[in-house]
DNA sequence: CCGGACTGCAACCATTCGGTTGCATTTGCT
DNA sequence: AGCAAATGCAACCGAATGGTTGCAGTCCGG
């Protein structure tokens, strides 16, 4: 496994992507709803509610004529469990090399 | 505080940066050193030392006439940390919500 | 049933970005 | 001292990316 991990991270890479997600984060909203408070065209918030999807940080709720959005927290932290994980990784073993160096 | 992760992201945003970032998880190399094993230029990896070493996911050990480079594991944990807490921030919110729309 | 609100698709534009080549510079080792 | 190895800087290139405008399609409400 280990799936790359990278286009969550390119998901993430963008101020107005964070914009969208956190409003996300407090409620639903549909695509023209963020375009009225963010300061971008709803087409160019569409591109980015496909690319938030794409990396699983964001769900689709077809309602009638809209579609509202929320996002999804747990996917956020199971990111954040992988992180950690490589992080404590790479200290350890740079930790045990250190020791084996003052071994010698 | 809550400074903005941005920057972090884009730096891990690409698959070459996290080829050389597991490989500095493993042992310290210097850029030419890495230059050997990827399939990418040194002037290349040189630029991403430096994206990554402004994220603060890598470190600088200059030793002698070479300059070898090291990831940092804390950080990478730092940044988990703050994800995993957004993470939940936004599913309590959300559940929040929904438990108030669920008693009307 | 018809008009307005919302979404979807496509072309286009400017900027950023990953990568390369080429050259100058520093620094260690014999 | 002098050569080889390592880094640094700069210009340049093609592809990806965030954003826009314009138009076609769909679907609820009076």
């Amino acid at each position: 496994m280990t799936k790359s991990l990278v286009p969550v991270f390119a998901a993430l890479a963008d101020e107005t992507r964070w914009d969208i997600l956190t409003r996300l984060g407090a409620r639903e909203l549909s695509a023209s709803a963020l375009a009225i408070e963010l300061p971008v065209t709803r087409q160019a918030i569409a591109k980015h509610l496909a690319a938030l999807a794409d990396a699983g940080l964001v769900q689709a709720a077809p309602s009638g004529r809209e579609i509202r959005y929320r996002a999804i927290g747990a996917r956020l932290s199971a990111v954040a469990g992988e992180l950690d994980r490589i992080g404590a990784e790479w200290d350890g073993r740079l930790a045990r090399i250190r020791t084996i160096a003052e071994r010698l």
